[in-house]
DNA sequence: CTGAAAGCGCTTACAG
DNA sequence: CTGAAAGCGCTTACAG
């Protein structure tokens, strides 16, 4: 492997030039541009690769950070794969290195991590589902001088710089849209609060009146476990809603497997779609455009979340000051909607 | 920090020999067992992390490799996510870093693997769908002494070790299932040979007779450009079969797309399945369980193909002798075909 | 049996 | 303005 020394030697200069100038950091050292150009020449002719662990130890850097995931959503959803896009688009831009690790529980996040702390990475990325259970542990992974960001649907501490995606935008976008294409009665399966809430305040700038019937709503008292976000959930609730004789011509689902059941339940009663009720799914998951008819869909863009966690962990290694950041989501229409 | 030379001074013993106890490398050195007992404590104590970036410069190591995937399958299926599952856990066992890049064409693979090449990984996985137009760069990158393994569906050079899943195999086990359930005519819609041959075989060996009238084949003569994988190619293929008025009581599909299409064709028509007709996709994506009838599938099971090729790149790195690998298929049963 | 010393490939403060 | 020298945290051949 051909190396800085070999290039200093083929010009017969010394090994600290070769370096400063091909990193850009000529400090107090000045030297004619010809040299300049020669070592950058020579460096390419004998095909030079910088060995990056070596410059690494030298800054006390590993130039790598581990990422932790319990995976997001539903794993239809596609959602991990767009996250795991973003990271590796701007890991790939910063020379970084990852630790990939998908995690479920406190106790596996535990054994993992400790393999990992301090001797492989410059910092963490935790992101998917929120373990306020582990805010201790992070805070003293913190401590130990290695920065953490997490992707997570709430801020676990006030001192760990958290991406999110909007949720209560997520509500308005879909509710709004629905509201321009001419809907009046939108049924909405609610899940996240602060997505019900985007949607009633999308109801009221668009004039139309908040009717309780019109949401469905999970009735166990026990945590949330995911599984309201299931195609089951969908049948349920859109099934208890005509059930009950609500009117709508619209739906807004909090899941695309929540959407493709009132899809399919819809469809096989003969109503049509989207002339006769239309519907907006979340996450636009990668079969929106295959249900039966095409699924409009509203993306937590985690390609664009999994960007920004990088970018700020970077800085937070280089001793930035970083604050949370907050992703807009994106509405996808399809033919459901239009 | 703490760091070896912390413990050595806390025992007032030499460093050589806390490496050495360490990396349970004694060698030629002898210790007394209570000395070795008490180097680990203290180890423990001081919260010893190794810093495996120092470690990996001794050893002319990185301690990562390069991850090059384009990207498998319909973005529905799951397959890549499955993947990564697969080398990240083979990869923290190992304690390896990644470097992951997603790539489409064979620009942006040269573009990526330039900024990559030897200064900062010690081995390359290119997996997904196959570019043989790359194979002189990977020779190239094997011969710079970056050990290169590759999942791909075809082996692209015999010096380039992959991993491959027994596409026969998936005809094979998806057919003789069909067959075992009572099916005597079983349609198939073609995309890749290999799993056409296996369909076959399971025929002949479940004692049926091979009717050309069964196989949908794509008309086109152009190259396979991964469309016919896609719902409408089911829908197609299917309404294909019905329209020249070909009977059947079993289907096996090429992906679980087409078999959804199948599965929405012949409900809508009233046909009974699985009672009338049988069904199995391929690929065991992630929402086989929610289609209005869960649908059998057929797993390429690319977790442990990633697995696998984590393993066989670090016995390259290693300088052992790596065959290529065969996966075999795994048929996950639900209620399309019982 | 034991440990001092050299060296992995870089970077940079500092002496000339 | 220029470059010799020290050092990042490990590992191991080798001298004692």
């Amino acid at each position: 492997m051909v190396q800085m020394k070999d290039i200093a030697k083929a010009l017969n200069v010394s090994l600290s030039l070769v370096s400063k100038v091909l990193n850009d950091r000529m400090g107090t050292t000045a030297a004619r541009p010809e040299l300049v150009t020669r070592i950058r020449k020579t460096a390419k002719k004998l095909g030079y690769r910088k060995n990056y662990s070596a410059a690494g130890l030298r800054h006390g850097r590993h130039s790598a950070f581990g990422l932790f995931i319990h995976k997001l959503g539903l794993a239809s959803s596609g959602l991990t794969e767009n996250f795991i896009t973003g990271i590796s688009g701007a890991a790939g831009e910063m020379h970084q290195k990852q630790i990939l690790n998908f995690f479920e529980d406190a106790e596996q996040f535990r054994d993992q991590a400790v393999n990992i702390n301090r001797g492989m990475v410059d910092g963490l990325i935790v992101a998917g589902v929120a373990h306020p259970e582990l805010v201790k542990d992070l805070l003293e992974i913190r401590e130990m001088g290695i920065p953490v960001v997490t992707v997570n649907q709430e801020q676990l501490h006030e001192s760990l710089p958290n991406v999110v995606i909007d949720q209560v935008a997520i509500g308005f976008v879909a509710t709004e849209h629905l509201i321009r294409q001419g809907c009046r009665r939108i049924a909405h399966l609610k899940v996240i609060n602060e997505r019900f809430e985007g949607y009633k305040a999308a109801l009221e700038n668009g004039g139309l009146d908040y009717d309780p019937q019109l949401v469905y709503e999970r009735q166990s008292s026990g945590p949330e476990d995911g599984t309201s976000y299931l195609y089951q959930f969908g049948e349920k609730g859109i099934g208890d809603l005509i059930e009950r004789g609500v009117e709508f011509d619209g739906i807004f689902t909090q899941s695309d497997e929540q959407a493709m059941a009132a899809l399919n339940i819809l469809h096989f009663r003969g109503v049509r779609i989207p002339q006769q009720v239309r519907i907006v799914g979340c996450d636009n998951s990668p079969y929106c455009g295959f249900t039966v008819i095409p699924l409009s869909s509203v993306s937590q863009d985690y390609r664009e979340q999994g960007d920004l966690a990088v970018r700020m962990l970077m800085d937070l290694i280089d001793g930035k000051k970083v604050e949370s950041a907050t992703v807009r989501p994106k509405l996808f229409v399809r033919k459901s909607s239009e």
